[in-house]
DNA sequence: CCGGGCCCTGGAAGCGCTTTCAGCGTACCC
DNA sequence: GGGTACGCTGAAAGCGCTTCCAGGGCCCGG
């Protein structure tokens, strides 16, 4: 559409090859130029022009020269769909975030694994590209997309449940990698971090500062880092005699962490202590209990999981799991490009250690 | 390898294959078929399986089912490369972020755009792929990706100063929507709210209720919102014989807005109310207010903008000019699949109202 | 003087798809 | 019966690029 002058220019004319000098070729200069086009006005041949511009060797200095200056007065730029087609690769990855836009725009974690993505990502010539799913919409466009060459590699975090998506990316022979375990079985890479092992810290250590009544707002029971959260809590909790009846499940958010924490305190009104399995979570519940009039720590310690930038200037500052967020991104990172670049003997899992960070919610 | 499956593709030497596939085609099981032996199997041409992929008109009952079923049994998906080199047209547009990722990801004002432009997307068959800068990096990357026909066209927000990228964009033939007038002279079309009379009612609700001692957040200095919000601020007071010169910049965050109520308490103690050109940056203010001690609205009237969804919650409920986000976003989407779609006479520029909303903060 | 490198070059063959165009059979209407 | 219209089809010509390959200079050692 936008170069449609350029196409109906060509098409007008009934030419043979030989019309090729036609200074009806120079008219279109308002479309973007053809490699072609800068090889004529260098006088090379347009293998020439290509081995010029992707400054491969064997390339007299003299025609580079002339390329270059080819490439400047007509304003080239190389049209990536057709190298693409050429090279059967795009130079750019996708981040998908299998949760609506809105959600994970107002997470502070995705921020930082991004920031972490992108660290990873610099020095290498690769372009990033985000997809969210629309609410509603349904992600088939998503497998479409990705597995339509518009991509080398994916990178998929925040999975939900049986989520298809990594299983057909991986169908249609497209490297992935995974943000955190996936629940289904798919043969992926991925790369997590330890939950288990920090949830149950988080649990030791509230029985180890005397609490005797713990109890934890989980995560999403369709995501493996919820899942594994609460299993390491529950790991925690093995072998002191205390009940793990004080379950309740959130979202990750800040309103979910609120209404857990509401429903723990109707249900269990003698608890003493709560993990909660992210700091968000955390958020809500204090300002639930600081509503119900519960003193932190003195009342009910509380501990989350993630170590965002708001836990130490929480009042009181959050005990938490720190995990190493950017990190996480970059490796995620790292493992897709290794894996582009051809790299064997690659882990086909990694996972990053957590450590418990006390502050004075406990 | 090209060679050796062309040639069993066309003889059909079935050990060979068998052989082949079992060693080989084991981590991505086949190479995706291409359209060519989707036709071989359904028996027609490739032109015919064309037409039959893509629903288009003239191809017999038969010929359509012969063709579903073998792109069913090959796992066929069409290469949208390739497809895109074809038709000049990739079904996807951009929206860049001229702003580092982390930092829009933290902000509910993107959340919302965003919901906009999903929502003014949906119908169409466009996949939205975001770009966002990366801190350190060279936009470079991002203009040879935009036009290097990734992309049908771009939206294009948060602009800062004098970027050049809308420029490159249009340059290059790219059809682009602007979010927020640029500051500088871009032949782009865009979309915006109508900033300066919002500040300017904002401005008037104050000296109506009877401030005398007027300040102002602004925005950044580089950006249209943000010169607007100013100017609307401005001509709010003017006439009334009451100074203009209590005026600090923040960056639209809360941390901003904390910093910039410092700075003006320090200034002008005297201060009876403040205009605060985001919510987010009100927040802040508010927090500094409080923690000086002066009371809302009693002792300092506040008022913000963009009506965001902690307007109303917070203590006292914001006053503030409301914006219409979500639709910022969705007209924004609907501007640029009208040019993509040929349509003439589209407006230049869209602009959208605003409207003070009365809290109890003033 | 000749054979064998080594540089550099352009022709040409794709990459996988869409789309034009000519052609074919069938049906329909004078 | 011939003309026209219509539905369907496949050959082929691209889209703009990369890359293989053969070949032509040139310099070297023999």
């Amino acid at each position: 559409m936008r170069r449609a002058a350029g196409g109906t220019a060509t098409h007008g004319e009934p030419v043979t090859e030989s019309a090729e000098a036609q200074s009806v070729g120079r008219m279109s200069q308002n479309a973007t130029p053809t490699l072609e086009e800068v090889a004529r006005a260098a006088g090379v041949s347009r293998a020439t022009a290509s081995r010029a511009i992707n400054g491969l060797p064997y390339v007299s200095e003299r025609a580079r020269e002339q390329v270059a200056r080819a490439v400047e007065v007509l304003g080239y730029r190389t049209n990536q769909v057709a190298r693409s087609l050429a090279t059967k690769r795009t130079g750019s990855i996708a981040l998908v975030m299998s949760e609506p836009g809105n959600f994970v725009l107002s997470d502070p974690f995705f921020a930082r694994v991004l920031r972490g993505i992108y660290s990873g990502l610099s020095g290498s010539q690769m372009q990033l590209v985000l997809l969210m799913n629309n609410e509603q919409d349904e992600e088939d466009g998503f497998a479409r997309y990705l597995c339509g060459g518009h991509v080398d590699g994916a990178l998929v975090v925040s999975l939900h449940g049986e989520d298809p998506l990594p299983g057909l990316l991986v169908d249609a022979g497209l490297p992935v990698v995974l943000g955190g375990r996936p629940l289904a079985r798919v043969d992926a890479p991925y790369v997590d971090v330890d939950n288990f092992n920090g949830a149950s810290s988080a649990a030791r250590h509230l029985i180890d500062i005397g609490r005797r009544r713990v109890a934890t707002i989980a995560g999403p029971e369709d995501m493996s880092v919820g899942m594994d959260r609460l299993s390491g809590w529950r790991r925690g909790m093995a072998g002191t005699g205390i009940a793990t009846d004080a379950v309740e499940h959130g979202d990750f958010t800040m309103e979910g962490g609120a209404a857990a924490m509401r429903r723990l305190l109707r249900n269990h009104p003698d608890l003493d202590a709560v993990f909660a399995a992210s700091d968000l979570m955390a958020v809500g519940a204090m300002q639930v209990l600081h509503a119900a009039g519960r003193r932190i720590p003195e009342e009910v310690a509380v501990v989350g999981f993630d170590n965002l930038d708001i836990a130490p200037t929480m009042s009181p500052p959050l005990t938490t799991v720190r995990q190493p967020i950017e990190e996480f991104g970059r490796t995620m990172t790292w493992r897709l490009l290794a894996q582009l670049e051809g790299e064997t003997g690659l882990p086909p899992s990694i996972m990053l250690p957590t450590e418990l960070v006390r502050r004075a919610s406990t």
